[in-house]
DNA sequence: TAAATTTTCATTAATTTTTCCTGAACTGTA
DNA sequence: TACAGTTCAGGAAAAATTAATGAAAATTTA
């Protein structure tokens, strides 16, 4: 990741904090910007136009909570990600509940390992630029797409309702396309260890799939299993 | 194998589920180290080195597929095994595409007998040390290369599928270029000791492996048995 | 209760695995 | 060199395994 291409935000009202946290993300090689309370934030934020903004909760006149709820009304801020910084034994269900809008919290004192690789974590999270590696087995797949929230299968843009089980399967061989997964895996995976099955049924629920997706996706591996591949042959 | 020697890590947010794998896990001889949180698990694991994690997707904070990220990044710990325990109906795209590095993943509510016989093979798997010999070629050093997630036999780039007798066979002999694999090795590692074929068996094996690869690569060593090796005669 | 979904079952189809047979290549020997 | 004795390659096909299919029963859902 090239991690010069973020600008961040700190905010906090602690200078030596400021300090600690702007030297670590620093060297990791972003732009950072700091600010040391709720006003000066708001409008470093206008200005920079960060991307991710690291605010404490505890400040004086104006808190964390209610910068939060200021940031988010600047334009072009309603994604940027905004992570609280709360001292342990704060209130979580307050800061965790409420919808002042931020994206995820860490918890003080925060190992500096930890916090950058949170950051990285959420930035990229957001980044959402598939890239392909070639060679490398890729496993994000081309034109099938799932909505988990609504059960829907979504090929070239065409809305397909899978039930339950169905879903399942698919997204589970989706989660890898081009491994083959067998038989035994996929019990595991879909059914979980409880549930026996007969044989037949995975092949019924294999072609009850097919018939949605068109052939040319899921391809049968003779003894070993089944993968989902739509490029190949 | 003796499990004694093997070191356990359990982390999941839920006592209840630690006390309960850690009991059985602890009976079958492993030595077994517990943690509530992605935090303690990596103090933990930097600590103890452990053999093998069980891993909860679904904690607070930090969460499985982080602590995982984190996992391996520790010192000595890049091929540690890890295993996600996750829910039925997680997206699976999350827990096992994605980079987070995990071996392998159950899904809960697993049988203590599933999870036991499955840390056992993780265990032995990982236990196999690919021996090389000194002069040899490097199985990933010629044009050949299997992918045994997606059952491919690469030759140049190109993919071939294999059925699974001829994969196995082929990748025996890929196991060790040059080696020349008497025919009672060659039944007794792909065959198995119970099951015993004629001897044609497995010359038309050979033929067939032959007729997908082309020829010069398979060598028969008459009286002896077969060899792979892509640059002599 | 109807509709949809999930599972089973019997058959059929396809592929893989194995056997068998013929002949070529090689080995050692008279 | 010619002769038996092995050992393996190649063609063809039987045997066995495994999956696809059609239809229907069981189960769950609406």
């Amino acid at each position: 990741m090239d991690k010069s291409g973020y600008r961040i935000l700190l905010v906090d009202d602690e200078e030596d904090i400021l300090e600690i946290l702007s030297f670590n993300l620093d060297r990791e090689g972003y732009q950072v910007f700091t600010a040391t309370n709720g006003q000066e934030a708001l409008e470093v934020a206008a200005r920079q136009q960060p991307h991710l903004i690291l605010l404490d909760v505890m400040m004086p006149e104006m808190d964390g909570m209610e910068t939060c709820g200021e940031l988010r009304k600047l334009p072009g801020m309603e994604k940027t990600i905004i992570v609280f910084l709360t001292a342990r034994g704060e209130d979580y269900s307050q800061i965790a509940g409420f919808d002042a809008g931020a994206d995820d919290y860490l918890v003080k004192p925060v190992k500096m390992k930890v916090l950058l690789k949170r950051v990285e974590v959420l930035l990229r999270r957001r980044e959402q630029v598939p890239k392909k590696s070639p060679g490398a087995a890729d496993r994000s797949s081309g034109s099938i797409v799932l909505d988990r929230d609504r059960y829907l299968v979504i090929r070239k843009g065409e809305k397909l309702a899978f039930p339950r089980k169905e879903f399942e399967l698919l997204a589970l061989l989706l989660s890898w396309p081009g491994k083959v997964f067998s038989r035994e895996e996929i019990f595991d995976k879909v059914w979980g260890n409880e549930v026996i099955v007969g044989d037949r049924t995975l092949d019924v629920h294999i072609r009850k799939i097919r018939e949605k997706l068109g052939p040319g996706y899921i391809h049968t591996v003779k003894g070993v299993g089944y993968k989902l591949e739509e490029k190949e042959d």
